[in-house]
DNA sequence: GTGTAAATGCAAATCAGTCGCAACTGTCAA
DNA sequence: TTGACAGTTGCGACTGATTTGCATTTACAC
């Protein structure tokens, strides 16, 4: 997924949201990221393109960003949220308890199996998605 | 789930933990409680019975038992923990976010699917639970 | 009973995230 | 191009949730 500064623009406009330099940068940030960081990652590696970004600004932007469906705010159990550009393709999350790694989890089936199990109850899915933690398997 | 007095010291013991008045009590008050209540719920109930139940140990006491897997912890996206004795069998969550309230969803199919999916990738499931955020379907 | 490690109560501290407000800056219309 | 002005930002103070340090108390093995 590599955006180029006018798709984020764009991306940006579409969501009638203005321009500014400090959504670039973050944005930019979160592109070039693919560890899933948290608020703190972003601003850090924000930071460093620009200087005076402040942490306020980048927790305003990660969520009126979020709000625009652009990037995906993660709710991890333990630890702060976590953030990763919108992915074409639906996917949850694994984390590795031990490596703390964060993969992703493709998850068609799942989205559609949720959505059923919600739908026979009444009600429709606004925003779902899975964290599970998980440990290497020892293969023999 | 009516869990008898005895039980509650059986479970506390077989994690190895003290049996203590608080515990016992925090453990009523949730036994209780049908509503998956936030710390601040739970500690609320817990007063009533015993007056010198401080936040604190109410916090320790829901930790050391989330650890023991005596209770279950949720992750809320919006909004505190909130906890559950832990059910028999596995569910996850919807949260109106409407109304707020939380149900649960009986996901056995949905455990055995996110199972699949993760042994594929080589890994174990520790832990797996979904919050989902739902809300009602208009019934034309 | 007694000793000891575990658990508690309290208040202070931490941590993630939010907010008020004055200053700044995109964007739109003229 | 230039204003006008609402949307954004930076700063620091603030909040709400949870944790921690420490002195005291308590459960439980001996």
């Amino acid at each position: 997924m590599i955006a180029q500064p006018d798709e984020i623009d764009g991306k940006l406009r579409d969501a009638g949201l203005r321009v500014t330099q400090q959504r670039r940068t973050i944005i930019a940030a979160l592109v070039q990221s693919h560890d899933h960081p948290t608020a703190e990652g972003v601003y850090a590696r924000a930071k460093l393109v620009d200087n005076s970004v402040s942490f306020a600004t980048v927790y305003r932007a990660l969520a009126t960003l979020a709000d625009a469906g652009i990037v995906q705010r993660l709710a991890v159990d333990d630890g702060p949220a976590r953030f990763e550009m919108t992915p074409e393709t639906e996917h949850d999350h694994l984390v590795d308890v031990e490596s703390g790694e964060v993969l992703e989890l493709a998850s068609n089936e799942l989205v559609a199996l949720k959505s059923r199990l919600a739908t026979e109850l009444g009600y429709e899915i606004l925003s779902q998605h899975s964290v599970l933690r998980v440990r290497k398997l020892k293969k023999p």
